[in-house]
DNA sequence: GGAGATCGTTGGTCTACCCAACGATACACG
DNA sequence: CGTGTATCGTTGGGTAGACCAACGATCTCC
């Protein structure tokens, strides 16, 4: 790639570069289950809160109300998820995941995992807890 | 954000939001300035190997050759940039990097500086050794 | 009873990547 | 010398992920 030495040992670049690469363990990695992120952090909300609002479930994985349509439009589609008009609500959906998708959902979390231990392959154990920590420092 | 907990601890996505965090410093900080990234990694490239052919600039900045074209129109019609004809060989083209183009670079250096100090804000000098050493391990 | 907020939806924008194909040109080899 | 192959710049396209504005329908609150 690029060994630019401007940029090359920047925490920046190296960020980017990290990402990058576990942006395409996640990506191959849900591809093979013919999915993309956003169906997945769908079916977590999903999980775990229960039937939703379209809003809400913008609200709480941080997907935009438009990109939630689109998303929902796939999970309905292969029955992973539920759309229905809420009685109490006449605006509102209320969202609900499948048994299909429960079953989907845990496949997702194996890619999930799988995906952890490949992009911290060369890493020991204390050093994942350093990484971690070190992260969430950033945010 | 996002709070699910299937994600929240997860290093891909602590490391998605950390580059995230950095991706709109740098964005903000090279608005600033008028630029993107690739225009920095294209001057930067220029000045750390001199002039070269588009298809080169690629190679050694990692950007592909189609946006390389879209990139360097930018630089060469704000004068950070010149392309020429290779003599040599009809099919390349030379892009030298202007004295505006220079002067520039020196701006977004400072830029990325500036962000690098932004972003690990809450890191100790040791603690920032040892997240470039475990990211480069990512790698 | 109205004003203002919220709902789902449509239809855009943007960045950073990546890919395929084109005509023009260069090069290597028989 | 000729011809196939590779490379050049360029055009045009697609991707995921993120964001924004506006719409009509509906709800809530004063």
């Amino acid at each position: 790639m690029s060994t630019l030495r401007r940029v090359a040992g920047r925490p920046t670049w190296l960020l980017s570069r990290a990402n990058a690469r576990a942006q395409a363990l996640l990506a191959d990695g849900f591809a093979a289950e013919g999915v993309r992120g956003y169906h997945f952090r769908l079916l977590a909300a999903l999980d775990e809160f229960g039937p939703a609002s379209q809003a809400d479930l913008g609200r709480r994985t941080g997907i935009d109300r438009s990109d939630i349509v689109a998303t929902l439009n796939d999970l309905v589609a292969r029955g992973l998820a539920q759309r229905e008009p809420d009685p109490l609500d006449r605006r509102r959906n209320v969202i609900t995941m499948t048994k299909r998708g429960a079953v989907a959902l845990q496949r997702f979390d194996a890619v999930l995992d799988d995906v952890q231990d490949a992009l911290l392959g060369q890493l020991t154990p204390n050093e994942r807890t350093t990484l971690v920590r070190l992260l969430a420092k950033l945010i």
